[in-house]
DNA sequence: GCTATAATGTTGCCATAGCAACGAAAGGAG
DNA sequence: CTCCTTTCGTTGCTATGGCAACATTATAGC
């Protein structure tokens, strides 16, 4: 069950487990898989949120609504990676955020009340592994939005994009890569106008430093 | 000992501890206090991370370093308020930040290996509280960064400060508070120029939607 | 193939906000 | 008190980028 968890997509609560220990963390965690159509929300503003989810296959995209009924992108996951884990771990009873399908997706719906050893406190090397992964993701994950937020608190179009390319290419190690945004993403993901966001582009592609088809893109 | 544990700016790890249990927490993650004068660093980029800090007293203010040399504001941290503990979590051996006092300061440095429990397996009450406190400060902290990618994530300067200023309301429950920040940081934190940011104070003010003095505030 | 819909690119206009250059208060140290 | 430093506010200039309106590809469904 759950193939996508065996691909080298593996998420990082489960990579290097074998097919059982698997099984008994999925076990562990309560996990439910659930399926839903493109432009379906998996949660919605004002509801709780008590669990996380494990995108299996298609891609969310995370919103948090403003206090004037604005929206603004905190999260595009795609395959094998999750999202909420903070929320959940809090038991938010009314998160600020919803969630909804870019695309068809599976989402595995995993319990983090498992991971409140006052809740449950097992001793077992494979429950004290889990909690040191979902700890590490959690302190992974504030170092990403530190990512975001230096990218934002560039002033100028340009400076924010040579900022993103060059996260990217140290992420990816790379001078090639692409990016798992659409243009219109990518811009909100950068806090900027789309159509600002192609011109900036194409002036950087004439200048010759930067090309790039679709979501494919190469640092010259 | 550590006298500022003792007031209302109780850090979340340690409230609700009595006298006794607080030594024996700060014992077990290894409390070291030290202190530094104003504009002493006290970790710079590219060295490890290991140990995160409690402000005992005075001011410090998180940086993060570009690729190019840029430096942006990640955090500006107060009496009573913690940082590094991501960085701490995962022992990072070259971290992205630097941290220096913006006034003389007390702070405690406190061991986050602690936290880690495949290292140390206690079972014992207090461990296990802090344990899950500590989780839940991450937790807390990822929900915080969104806060602040929801302001950043705004254009306009007018939009940016009205949902910072919404924001202080919702967490002071009050229309008048402090902010912890003078005019160079407030900009800094919301991503604008200080000068362009004291243009528009001014011009909500005469609006009478606003009313200011330093660092206080008061929504009409 | 064909059509409908979505995704992306182009261009002109003009308000917003960055920037520089000041001036004015407000503390702090002597 | 005076001097010096720091913080904060004001104003004019101008580039940047948001926005609208439109053109141009992709993509999916049939």
């Amino acid at each position: 069950m759950y193939e996508l968890l065996k691909k080298n997509k593996m998420h990082p609560l489960f990579v290097t487990l074998d097919e059982a220990e698997r099984e008994e963390a999925l076990a562990l965690l309560r996990a439910v898989e659930k399926s839903y159509k493109r432009g379906e929300s998996l949660r919605r503003a004002g509801e709780p949120f008590y669990s996380f989810g494990l995108v299996l296959s298609g891609r969310v995209e995370v919103y948090m609504e403003d206090f004037d009924g604005g929206r603004m992108m905190m999260a595009a996951v795609g395959e094998g990676d999750s999202f909420g884990e903070s929320l959940a771990y809090l038991h938010t009873e009314e998160s600020p955020v919803f969630v909804f399908a870019a695309e068809d997706v599976r989402v595995l719906w995993l319990d983090a009340s498992f991971f409140k050893q006052t809740v449950s406190c097992h001793t077992a090397p494979l429950p004290l592994l889990l909690r040191e992964r979902f700890v590490s993701l959690l302190a992974t994950r504030a170092l990403m939005q530190n990512d975001r937020i230096q990218i934002l608190s560039k002033t100028g179009l340009r400076a924010r994009l040579v900022t993103f390319f060059s996260q990217c290419e140290h992420r990816y190690k790379s001078k090639t890569f692409r990016v798992p945004f659409d243009r219109a993403s990518l811009a909100v993901y950068l806090g900027v106008n789309r159509t600002a966001l192609s011109r900036e582009l194409s002036r950087m592609r004439s200048e010759g430093i930067l090309d790039f088809y679709k979501d494919s893109f190469r640092i010259l």
